[in-house]
Formats: structure tokens, sequence, C-alpha cells
DNA sequence: AATGAATGAGATTTCATTCAT
DNA sequence: AATGAATGAAATCTCATTCAT
């Protein structure tokens, strides 16, 4: 379970003064809120999961809304965000030559990514539309930080000649669109049909940057 | 509100014997489910917007869940899926010489779709996650039967040189994910953006058919 | 029971569409706050007491506090108040003459209300002070309302030469203090005692009169 | 706070052992308790306001009864009831001629006592009705004492021909509400009023002497 | 068919109290 | 002595569902 939550222990890694009990409540409302989404999950399935009293729970989170978003805010402030920054950094500096190199390694990142944060995702995927305030964080944390980031990589690569000229906001949304919609395929609606990655990738980088047409 | 729920609409006249009260009941279930999530509504919010008594509701449906299955299942059933494979059977008739034109078709009745079925749209992506039943008709009458027939075209138009020799089944999920994509964005996630519809369509054409190298 | 509780049978009466449920909900609350205070007063208990299930008080009034305020509030602002300001209507329309008349009557008066109102009076009074909004319509719906029209009185016995010239405001709150303080012993700190009603009220309307100074 | 907490200051002085800590938790309590009452207020809150941990009040008082109980119980045993009879040997000691000037005396005595213990009065005031042992004790150890020395000098004014002949006990219980009713109104029901208090006791001492007759 | 009062199971939350450190 | 995390019993409150009218 443990290899599948990094961005949760990431989160419990960088509070401090989080009892084992908490830890343990954490993993637990992670587990059954991406299983049964946040309302249908009562908190003391959650306790009993987590093998804690169900006071234990509520010395901890004020309220049940608490917990979901001592789960849900930092990582979307302070871990998905940053990490995604950090990578598209990364590969700015690095100046991958090639625009297809680039693309490649964006994609092993978030797949590695998705693959070790299912839960945390199908979390955020189906709580952020029915609470304006995290709502409000995604626009502001990631949507929009990402978005800015990698339009600046698209006009980069427009500059020296490897993308065509469409408005580079169009440009990143049908990247996004492309990559997201295979990421959440692959492993959100169907995880468990036998995907050959590899060459779906490779399919995808070359739909990517030739489209479909002969 | 009536215009915005196509679906809706045609459930209710669909099925003969339907009440007056029975369709009040109906309405505002699409509304209050695709505001708050199935989970998170209460019968007896919806008794009230509906504007009947609490028990009223439980005299058509058993539970609670056969209300949201009564709204949901023939809506997969009998409404969205016969509706698509009867567009792409026009697509395939009428014989759009030019897979741009077939393309431009589809995008242009997809939007349309959605754009007047919002609520149960949100409906159906919020709610099949968390219930099987609902997932396993969503994959047998909706996902496979139209990916079935989108691989058909695919292939038409691969036969006639018109689209590279991808595998059909992964040239039809970067089209799915694609238009997609764009009408989440467009029409669930950030509706009242400002959107210049006509410009991103193109936008999205082209990059379907010459992806995004110069 | 029902004879000893004047106030809340009008209050019940009052209303339309009180179920016998509900009665006997607010019989059961009146009967249990009285003897262990509001904030001490468990609604399993009121339920057990009245006989339904605890849902049902929850059906009908919002919250505890809602069923306090909705015991509370009618009472002084519907009942206490205008009976009291009848009652010295009445005194003032059929003017006793004698000052020492319209006393005796007041007196009377007061203890029977007293008497068939102990629950009701014994929550009053402990309620109160702990809730502001209490507090404000006691101000304003009793405790200034009567004052006003009991120095009406006071000021027309100091017309026609009964009682002395101190400044009617602190006439009537030693007149009260001494009523009230007689009432509050009699009926609610020690009504166990036995008391000789007739000869203790002489005795105070003597005080009142002629002082204790030989 | 400290100067109108004279009893809480005396009680703490009166116990040998008190901690620091264990002083913090008596102030905070006695604040609390007489802001919401007993039964609303929590330990945790107590703690919280007195800077304690949670169980630091629990290593000194069992329950949170025992909590109470060791504020209001020494307060009437020890310290109100023997002050009273201190300050009314004092009266008789000195043998004040005058009753008038006795009456002055005890009343700026019961003014003084009222202004700096107002919140120890509240507790007293809301608790003693809602639990037994406390009335048994406020019965055997404040009224009935006062009461018999107050009767004692009631009968010595009497004797000397300056208060009429009632019985004592009606006396007592006159002079009692009017003068308690004063302090209550002026201390406890609406301290934040603007009182003239000179006029007001003379006022009272002369209704308590001279009865309103004209 | 429709109503809406009533139910009771279960959800969330509070809180006095205990106990290992 | 002091802490504060943990407990679990009980409190308040919600809600799908039933049923008499």
């Amino acid at each position: 379970m443990s290899e599948e939550n990094q961005m949760l222990n990431l989160l419990i890694e960088n509070q401090d003064g989080v009892t084992e009990k908490q830890k343990k409540i954490l993993e637990a409302a992670v587990e059954i809120f991406s299983e049964k989404g946040y309302a249908a999950s009562s908190t003391s399935e959650i306790a009993k999961k987590a093998g804690v009293a169900e006071g234990t729970i509520f010395r901890h989170y004020k309220t049940k809304k608490d917990l979901l978003f001592s789960i849900v805010a930092p990582t979307m402030t302070k871990l998905i965000a940053p990490f995604i920054i950090r990578d598209l950094n990364k590969v700015l500096d690095k100046d991958y030559e090639e625009f297809e190199d680039f693309l490649r390694a964006i994609i092993a990142n978030r797949q590695a990514f998705a693959k070790e944060n299912t839960n945390m995702i199908k979390i955020l995927v189906q709580e952020i539309p029915f609470h304006p305030e995290l709502k409000e964080q995604f626009t502001k944390n990631i949507a929009l930080k990402v978005f800015e980031r990698l339009k600046e990589v698209v006009v980069h690569y427009q500059k020296n000649g490897q993308i065509i000229e469409l408005p580079p906001e169009s440009v990143v949304r049908m990247l996004g669109s492309t990559i997201i919609g295979y990421l959440l395929a692959r492993h959100i609606m169907a995880p468990e049909a036998d995907w050959n990655d590899e060459k779906e990738i490779e399919n995808m980088i070359s739909f990517i940057l030739n489209g479909i047409k002969k």
C-alpha cells in the first residue's frame, strides 16, 4: 500500500507531530474516500480500518470535511504543483534539444506519478467538483501555474521551430487532453485491462507530433 | 431548464404512465444529483424541489438508488448509445468523402449533445465509478459499442488512404481523448470561461489531422 | 400534570397543526428541562419520556435549542406579557379605589400564575441568563412593558394621594422584589415547606404599605 | 479579575498545597461556569483558558463535578456563612443604636460582597437548584444560620421598640427579598445599566422602614 | 395516487476520563 | 506533577423508508 501512495507519504512526512494513529487515519481515509467517494464514506468505517477509536479521528480533525481537506489541500498546494513545476524546470534547464524527447520525458514522469498516486488522484478528481474551496485551490495552485509553465515550454519550442504556430493555450490544452486522457483511461478507468504501455505511448507521441492524416 | 435536459426529456417521454409529479421528481433529482452528487443529495431535498411529499418519491421508486438508476440506466442503454450509433451511421451512410468533414460533423454533434445534457453528463461521470452495475452497463452499452463503430469508421478512412496506419484502437482513443477532453473543459469544468468555440474547434481539427510538429 | 402547565397548554392550543406526539414532546421537554436544566437534559431522555422516537423530535424542531426556544419564546411574547398587561388593565379599568385592594388582587393573581406554571417559570429563570436572544426578548416583551404599566399604576395612586412620592421606578422595583421574592421562595425554592399563604400575604401587604418601623 | 473574585481568592489561600496550575484551573472554572453554566462548560475549555493540559484538571479533581463542588462547597461552608455571621456579630456587638444604621451597614456590606463576587454568586444561584448536595449545604450552612441570626437581630430591635411586632421570620424574609432583589437586579441581571446606588439605597431603606403608604 | 408524520438505524460529533510517557 | 493522545460512551442530528390516512 505504501508504495501506492507516494503523495500521501510525503504529506505525512511533511508535517511534524504526526502520531502513528494519525498516520493510520490518513491512510485509511485515502483508501476509503477513493473507493466510495467522500460523501458515502463513514468516519466509523475509517476508524475501524485505521484501528482507532472514532473519537480519535475528531481529536485530530475537527470535522469529517476537515479530514478530507487536510488530505487534499496540502497535496495540491505543497506537493503536486511544486513537483510538476520542478520537473518542468528540469526539462527546460536540461534543454532537451528535441521536443519529442521532452514529450517522452514528461509522459514517463506523469505515468509514474499516476501509478504511484492512483487513490489520491481519484479523490481529487471526484471531490474537487463538489467543494468550491478545493476547486479554487486547484485552479490557482495547479491549473494556472502548470498551464503557464507549459505555455512557456511550448513557446520555447515554437521559437526554435519545432512546434507549429498555433496559439500556445490551444497547444497546451490539446497536449493535456491527450496525455491526461490516456492516463485516466490507463490508471483510473480501466486499470485492470492489459495495456502495452510502451506501444501506446509511442503511438501517442506520434499522434501528437504528426496527427493522424496520412 | 427543460432545454438543458434533452436526455431527461426523452427519458420521460419514452416511458408511458409517467405522471406529472413523477416528471417533477426526475427533474429535481437530476438537478440535485448533478449539483451535489448522489450520496450527498437527500430525498427530502429532492421532494421539496419537486414540490411533492417525501413519500411520493418512494411510491414511484422503491429506493433512492432506484431513483438514480432509473435516471442513469435508460439514459445509457436507450438514449446515448443508440443516438451515437445512429449519428455514426448517418455519417457512414452519407459517406463523407473527407475525413475532415466527418470529424467536423461529429464534433459539432457531440458539442450540441454536451450543451444540452450538462447535468446528465455530470451525473454519469460522477456516479459510474461508484456503481459497478452502472459501470458494466456503460462499458457494454456505450464504451464498447461506440468504440466498435468508431473503429469501423477509422478503418474505413484508413482504407481510402486518409488516415495513417496506426492501430485503429489507438486512433479512436486519441480521437476520443482530444474531443472529450475539450468538451469536458468546455462544458463541465469551466463553462463560465468565455470560449471562442469556432476557433478552438478549428485548432483541434488541425491538431488531430496534422499534429503539432512544424 | 396538565393542570400544572397552564402556559404550556395555552402554548399548544395557540398553534395549529400540533400533532399528538408533538404535544407529548413539549410536555416531556418542559418537565425535563425544568428538572435538570436545558444543558443537562438529553434529547433521548425527552424522547423516551414523550414515548416517541428520537428522530421525531428533530422532525418538529430542527435542533435541541429550537425545542427550548419554541417553548420559551412564545411563552414570553404571546402569553406572559399579554396576560400581565391584561390583568393590569382590568385593575386600572375597575379602578380599585384602594391601592391595598389593587395590591391584594395582583398578588393573588401572580400567586395563582406561579402555582400553575412552576415548571415554565423554572425554565425561564434558569435559561434566560444563558441565551442572549431570550434575554433580549424578556427585556423587551416582559420587563419593559410590565414595568411601564406598573409605573402608570403607581403614578395613578400617587396622584390620588395613596402612595408616597418616591420615584415610581423605585417603587415598582421594591414592590416587584417583595412580591417576586415571596413567590420564588414559595413556589420554586421551598415549595415543600408548609406555608400559611393567607397570613404571609397579609404580612407582606402590611410590610409594603407601612414598612417595619414601629 | 482577581479583585472580582474575593471569595475565590480566599478559597485558594485557605487551602494549602495549592499549586499555581491549580489556581489557574479554579480561576478559569469560575469564569467559565459563571458564563455558561456548569453543564454547558467543557473541561477542555477550562483547561485551555487555564493554560494547562486537559489531564491536569483530573489530577487535582477526580471528576468535573468534583471541580464544581470544590469551588462551591467550601465557599458556602467556610466563607460565606462565617463572614455573614461575623458581620452580624459585629453589628450586634457594636450595638447599632438605630435599626436604620444597622440596615445601612448591612446593605453596604452585602453590596460590597456582591460587587466582589459576581461570578461566584452566579454559579451558586445557577447550580444550587440542580445539585441536592449543594442545596442541602446551602440550606444548612447559609439559609438557616443566617436566618437564625437575623431573626435574633430583628427580635433585638423589636424588643427595644424600633421594629413592628410582626413574626420575625416574615420580617426577615421581607427584608431579605428587598435587599437581595435589589442586589440581583443591580449586579447580576442588569449590571451594565447606570445605577445611582446612593439614591436607590436611600429609597430602599425608607421603603423598608416606612412602606409606601402616604 | 398522494401525503407527511413517524420511525430507527446510523452518521457525525462531543466530552469526561484514562494512561503511557 | 504534568502532559496530551487516546478512548468510548453518549449526545445531537440526518435521512431513507414505512404506513395510516
